[in-house]
DNA sequence: CCCTACCTTGGACAGGATCTAAGGCAAGGC
DNA sequence: GCCTTGCCTTAGATCCTGTCCAAGGTAGGG
């Protein structure tokens, strides 16, 4: 996640401390974690962050497309950096832990165009839910 | 939906007229209200009911399987009476409005034992998100 | 090294949903 | 029919997530 602050610094998005804590705690391969969960880590390593600033930044990494922003049914809302590989997601509907699942089709391409009533559609959504192995236990 | 009331009275639930108001308000085929929408209807026919009787009734719907709860982003869930007949939904990312979508595949099919990851799954959503005839007019 | 526009802060605020304690009423038993 | 019991409903407080605001701070171009 180093290149993508270079990344966003070259399109005029000004490098801060803040900025930085918060990109470092969403780096890693299965990170799901909600926005409370961001504010706390990055609170370890810079403990005068707010909380405004950590919605502020996650805000504007989904808005340029590198954190993906994930809706957990009446929980919090969970941040992955994961945003460049298409894939869906398991969740566990006791604990709300997440893990990411590689896709094997195109839903997109199964929804037939008599079906989408005028809708210009951009995006899909796949979640499975269950109960992960720790709730089931 | 009148039936509905009367299988639920066999099982045990107490028949009252707020319960009544919620299943009838929720009748229909492409509904899909928020739980204040519900609530605001409801108030139509019986203005002294409660906002917390709605949401009760709504989340004991949901538990029995009458109903289905759907999560949109932010907004407030929506209530979906459709609840037997397998289907997703698109979702309009300006509004919030919401229609059905009949299903051509069966994506928990799609989801290789291999990827699970010890969960058991027991249900798949889908949700194509675009933007409705309205708000792109 | 300074200036200015952009960032951060903390606390107030808003919307959705749940909880609580008190009173109300369905429905089975008499 | 009427009582009784325990489930329901109510209003309002409360919680949680997320956003807004005005004031002060600072990155980084000049």
């Amino acid at each position: 996640m180093s290149d993508l602050l270079e990344r966003l610094r070259e399109r005029g998005w000004r490098l801060t401390a803040q900025r930085r804590v918060v990109a470092e705690v969403l780096d890693g391969d299965h990170v799901h974690l909600t926005a409370d969960e961001v504010h706390a880590r990055a609170a370890e390593r810079l403990p005068e962050i707010s909380r405004a600033t950590v919605y502020n930044t996650l805000r504007e990494l989904v808005h340029r497309g590198e954190v993906l922003e994930v809706a957990t049914d009446g929980r919090a809302k969970r941040y992955d950096p994961n945003a460049h590989r298409p894939h869906h997601h398991l969740l566990c509907s006791r604990c709300g832990s997440m893990r990411d699942v590689r896709p094997t089709g195109d839903p997109l391409a199964d929804l037939p165009a008599s079906q989408s009533f005028g809708f210009t559609v951009s995006e899909v959504e796949v979640t499975y839910r269950g109960v992960c192995p720790d709730c089931a236990a």
